[in-house]
DNA sequence: ATAAAATAGCACCAAAATAGTGCCATACAA
DNA sequence: TTGTATGGCACTATTTTGGTGCTATTTTAT
């Protein structure tokens, strides 16, 4: 929701309580989200008056799969690697990866930009266009 | 991965124990999941020695997006509906619901058959074969 | 009959993941 | 110099998930 909200306005710098005032969220709990996006080099900051968060990049070019890797490390409904004890038996990993992989495309092929203007609730419609 | 098994297994009751001993799994744990499965008319049971389970239908017409809905609930990534509280300022709402959707789709497409036959590990293969 | 093998039900505990805070440091602008 | 803002990181609280305890019921074989 940051992200969508930062992508409506390009370029500006947006502080957390500019995001929360108009999102409803959690103060402090966006902050430390921002934070790491910012660590991740998803969004840009600045400090001081006046000062906030902005998309580091066109939200077209941001793909909803970058994000959640970001925050919530690879994409994965199974973590197979690091040695999973049941791998000798198991009977769907490769299967389970296919459908693992098919997720991801979901993800690689929506961007912040349309899960925004995919939304057509009044909030959404009224943040787009201003 | 019970599931899977039991497509290998077309028609035969298959009891709790006969699984875990195969696939490694916690009898207990396994035995509850493969409960709520019968109670949810995905598998048949009968007791009794010689008794266990067999899936209810074919393996072939059996998709993920049915076992996910069984086992976890409706398949959705953001619970929108009982009253989110965020829903009024929302900006991703019909968006993330479009995600669902596509995600739901790949569950949709694909049923326990093809995961058991997409798996190219030793035991999968070994299981196919007999 | 009786014993043994199996599922049925359901509450309960334990571990892990997630949501959310506290506290202080640092940077920037007026 | 003061107020506004992010940076870092440990910490608590809540929720979800993984797993167990216990008892009842059904079925087969002796
Ligand atoms: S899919 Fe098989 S291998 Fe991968 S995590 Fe699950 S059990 Fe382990
Ligand atoms: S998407 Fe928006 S409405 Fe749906 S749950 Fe998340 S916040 Fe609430």
């Amino acid at each position: 929701m940051a992200l969508a909200f930062l992508a409506s306005r390009p370029g500006a710098f947006c502080s957390v309580r500019e995001i929360v005032d108009d999102l409803k969220l959690p103060k402090r709990l966006l902050a430390e989200v921002l934070k790491d996006m910012s660590r991740a080099t998803l969004v840009d900051a600045t400090r001081g008056p006046g000062g906030g968060y902005r998309l580091a990049m066109d939200a077209k070019t941001l793909p909803l799969s970058r994000v959640v890797e970001v925050l919530e490390g690879p994409v994965s409904i199974a973590d197979c690697g690091d040695g999973c004890s049941l791998q000798p038996s198991c009977l769907i990993q490769t299967g389970l990866t296919q459908v693992t992989a098919s997720i991801r495309k979901v993800l690689d092929n929506m961007t912040v930009a349309e899960l925004l203007e995919q939304t057509d609730t009044p909030a959404a419609k009224a943040i787009l266009s201003v």
